[in-house]
DNA sequence: AAGCTCACG
DNA sequence: ACGTACGTGAGCTTA
């Protein structure tokens, strides 16, 4: 049967060892996992895909004990290669994955190295008519090269390759491809261990072979060779010569159970090859691989890789101006870009706007007559969807002067952080690197380079034709991140819950939250008090005056000085940690002093004196910022200043939260918070049917785990056994181990196993929920949760242990926190919802993970707690009730529970 | 800028 | 032998 189609058989192994040591070690995802050599792999797979457009493609890697072929022969081969480095072994796997999506068949040989495979795959395929090309970085594979064979040899780096046929490679070493391995038998091979002819040389092998012919010619005529010393060393050294030539020699006769003929490309799943890119952060492969294999996807060519050209337009001119809200209204859509000065509610303040469609950009400033009227025009518009990048400062500086935003929205920022929520930053021109690249020119001006501000250029973004051109990237953006959204499922979650969330934190943001600052500043004085009086007593305790907020001196009094055992060692020196000072209570009267004085100092730095200095002297009033994309978890964080870590668990931290109050005489806080949402949520995920029963009924869930776990009846219970289970309830939500328990628990590691045990025996689906998590992401690459929401968790392709299990914990924790935030983002939508339609005038003010904070006239209360109690009761259907508690308040310190 | 510590869920 | 619970943000010290 002849075959004319052309098989790409890649040397993995040869390929990830050459991209490995090629490129930076400093190439890691954001977790810090090494990434350089599948980079670097991926990278040169995608090249030969592209220049061979093969038929098939096979990849070889060595099989298990690879080398046992060869040291069945000559135990010393490879004896002294070093093991794999931890930080390519762990790529490896990587690598196989990635393969995986792209359905490329993966193949290795028990005892046999993958250029044994490469050569039985290429005979194969050569001698059905086929032709095979290998890549490869080894020169020993040279010598399959001949009729349809081909070698791809990598060069400099990892970019560059020289192809070999056979005439190249008669040229290089003037002998044929298969006399390659008696030349070998002769050169040796030092980073193999193979010894060859000592004295012998590359040049002197080939020129040898060249002239006999083979190592049989040579030895049958070696009266002839010149040189008395060579002649001696080969004499002397026959046997190794034949053998050596035998270990060089690659194996075409492996048993391999593949038809060659049958290898077909497969059909490739690129929504998942997109994701395991973008969850290896890289950009640009996954440009080129939408480049190469993007039909299908909802990419439009001219977008990418091209440069899209703006005309901008005069904004004092009414014809021109008319045009283009014309144009906006024709496509329903334009691309918004503000530029602003300060940054939260209280200081922002906007500079000017742009607007852009497909090919029209138009920039205005408050107060320029036409062109602002224009920009009014269609921002009020609620027919035409506005793209923002980061939308809710646009929203806040455009609210402040007086121009609402009405109509659909789009955020990029947002969008690309479901794509992937682990990056930390979606700064524009990344998101437009990411998935477009090309550049945009504004007419008349010079084309703008797509880069990041710099020291060079620190205002770099804020002038006319920058502004315009981050509109046109919005603009031209957003097709292409609905589609991807739209492939990872993620719409409803995107448009019902993320999409409406921006605007209701743009809300709370304006609200702000009201201050007594007079409270904080009594606390302040009484704290520099007691301050001043246990600092006295530390240096009194220690001998000496020094900086008791150094960590570093202070160490140095309790370790060096006063003679004290270090227990835990940090980076740098030994920790003063207040787990470590409370281990020290006992032991010396410094430890508690010291622990006081560390509450105090952070309330006093970071609450009492910080809080009111931000109050913004315009509503008087508290605005922080809420951060839709900064967590990988799905959660919402709080900045300038964080209202979501404002102290509750001490008592005098907890007098703090008596200066939050409602902001108008006669009005009150509700408060509401879920109840023990994250373990509702691990009993409907993992459908344990203890843990379902015991909410279903509503009993105090770690009264339950502790009768469960120490064998007692319920009634039993006593409130230190329930404390522990309490440690173990949370313990298993984060994933945790024998050791973490027994230390937080300061209990033997036996007892805490036997714990760990008893529940895992105990609530079994839980276990098996926690199993499932692991493999799931291990398979997919990322956790899922019940919205759909995505983490991408490239730790779990680890070798290295440590990272491995706290990929395995984030597999685990991840589905339960994401969801549990996903529930209350729900409740949120739906609340303002609600407000809305009744038109309260009471407001929503804090969101603090499970718990949300809202302030209203009296005549709204009974109102508002009905809303919120519904809304949060129905954010989601689990297979267990949501429990809400909730409550009115003067102020926050009132609400404990 | 990095490391430590500590505030919260 | 080692380090060991998830997710954040902020202030302080030190390099």
């Amino acid at each position: 049967m002849n075959d004319t189609r052309k098989v790409l058989l890649i040397d993995g192994h040869s390929l990830a060892y050459r991209a490995f040591f090629a490129l930076p070690d400093t190439m890691t995802t954001t977790g810090g996992q090494p990434t350089n050599a599948i980079y670097g792999f991926t990278s040169m797979l995608l090249k030969a895909l592209d220049e061979e457009r093969p038929d098939a493609v096979v990849v070889a890697f060595d099989g298990p004990r690879a080398e046992l072929h060869r040291t069945r022969e000559f135990p010393e081969y490879k004896a002294h290669r070093p093991t794999m480095p931890d930080e390519l072994r762990s790529q490896m796997g990587m690598i196989e994955h990635l393969l995986g999506h792209m359905n490329i068949p993966v193949v290795r040989a028990p005892g046999f190295e993958a250029d044994d495979v490469l050569g039985t795959l290429s005979r194969a395929v050569s001698s059905s008519g086929g032709e095979a090309v290998i890549v490869t970085g080894d020169r020993d594979t040279l010598q399959l090269v001949g009729e349809g064979v081909r070698v791809v040899m990598t060069g400099k780096g990892i970019t560059e390759t020289v192809d070999y046929d056979r005439a190249a490679v008669e040229e290089k070493y003037g002998l044929p491809p298969e006399k390659l391995p008696d030349m070998a038998g002769l050169k040796g091979d030092t980073s193999d261990n193979i010894p060859g002819v000592p004295g012998i040389g590359e040049k002197g092998a080939c020129a040898l072979i060249g002239e006999y012919g083979s190592l049989e010619g040579l030895y049958e005529n070696l009266d002839t060779v010149s040189g008395a010393k060579r002649k001696a060393s080969l004499l002397e050294n026959r046997d190794i010569a034949f053998l050596s030539r035998e270990l060089a020699r690659i194996v075409t006769d492996i048993d391999l159970d593949i038809d060659v003929r049958k290898l077909r490309l497969g059909d490739w799943n690129r929504q998942d090859v997109l994701d395991y890119l973008s969850a290896l952060e890289f950009k640009t492969l996954a440009r080129r691989f939408l480049e190469m294999f993007g039909e299908g996807l909802p990419v439009e060519e001219e977008s990418h890789g091209g440069i899209v050209t703006y005309s901008l337009t005069d904004p004092s001119d009414s014809e021109s101006v008319e045009r283009f809200v014309a144009e906006a209204r024709e496509l329903t859509t334009v691309g918004v870009a503000s530029v602003c000065s300060g940054s939260g509610f209280c200081e922002i303040e906007l500079q000017s706007v742009a607007l852009a469609t497909g090919t029209e950009a138009l920039v205005a400033k408050p107060g320029d007559t036409q062109g602002w009227r224009a920009v009014s025009d269609i921002l009020c518009s609620d027919d035409i969807v506005k793209v923002f990048h980061d939308a809710k400062g646009t929203l806040e500086a455009l609210d402040k002067v007086g121009v609402p935003v009405n109509g659909g929205r789009f955020d990029i920022a947002v969008a690309a952080y479901l794509e992937n929520p682990s990056l930390g930053t979606y700064h524009l021109w990344d998101i437009w690197e990411r998935n477009m690249g090309g550049d945009i020119t504004i007419e008349g001006t010079e084309p703008v380079e797509s880069e990041q501000p710099s020291l060079l250029s620190p205002d770099y973004g804020s002038g006319e034709s920058e502004s315009a051109r981050d509109a046109a990237r919005v603009y031209l953006l957003k097709p292409v991140l609905y589609e991807k959204l739209h492939a990872l499922g993620m719409i409803p979650l995107f448009e019902h819950i993320e999409i409406p969330l921006v605007g209701i934190l743009e809300e709370m943001e304006k609200t702000g939250v009201a201050l007594d600052s007079m409270v904080l500043r009594d606390m302040s004085e009484e704290a520099s008090v007691v301050l001043s009086g246990l600092e006295k007593e530390i240096h009194d305790l220690a001998g000496r005056e020094f900086n008791i907020g150094s960590t570093r001196q202070l160490a140095g009094v309790l370790f060096d000085e006063l003679g004290i055992t270090p227990r835990k060692k940090t980076k740098t020196g030994f920790s003063t940690d207040s787990s470590v000072l409370e281990s020290l209570r006992d032991e010396h009267e410094i430890a508690g002093k010291v622990v006081e004085y560390r509450e105090y100092s952070k309330l006093k730095s970071t609450y009492y004196d910080v809080l009111p200095t931000l109050v913004c002297p315009l509503t008087g009033r508290l605005h922080g910022s809420f951060n839709q994309t900064a967590t990988s978890t799905g959660r919402i964080s709080s900045s300038n200043p964080n209202l979501q870590n404002i102290p509750v668990r001490t008592e005098v931290g907890r007098r703090i939260r008596t200066a939050f109050v409602p902001g108008e005489p006669d009005w009150k806080l509700v408060i509401a918070d879920y109840s023990q949402i994250e373990l509702r949520v691990l009993a409907h995920m993992s459908a344990d049917v203890r843990l379902l029963e015991s909410f279903e009924k509503d009993a105090d869930i770690h009264r339950e785990t502790a009768a469960r776990i120490f064998g007692v009846d319920t009634v039993e219970v006593s409130s230190e056994m329930r404390r522990m289970a309490k440690v173990v309830n949370f313990g298993v939500v984060y994933g945790m181990g024998y050791y973490g328990l027994s230390s937080r628990l300061g209990i033997s590691m036996e007892e805490a196993t036997r714990y760990i045990d008893t529940y895992f025996e105990t609530y079994e689906g839980v276990r098996m929920y926690r199993d499932d998590c692991i493999a799931r992401a291990a398979k997919l690459g990322y956790a899922e949760k019940l919205f759909g929401r995505r983490r991408f968790i490239s730790e779990l392709g680890s070798t290295n242990r440590q990272t491995k299990e706290f990929g395995e914990r984030l597999a685990i924790n991840t589905p339960l926190q994401g969801t549990a935030a996903d529930i209350i983002k729900k409740a949120m939508v739906d609340v303002t919802r609600e407000m809305k339609r009744m038109e309260m005038r009471a407001a929503m003010t804090l969101q603090i993970h499970d718990e949300l904070m809202f302030e209203a006239p009296d005549d709204e209360l009974e109102d508002l707690q009905n809303a919120v109690r519904r809304c949060m009761m129905n954010a989601a259907d689990l297979l267990v009730p949501l429990k809400i508690d909730m409550g009115v308040f003067n102020n926050w310190g009132e609400a404990k529970d």
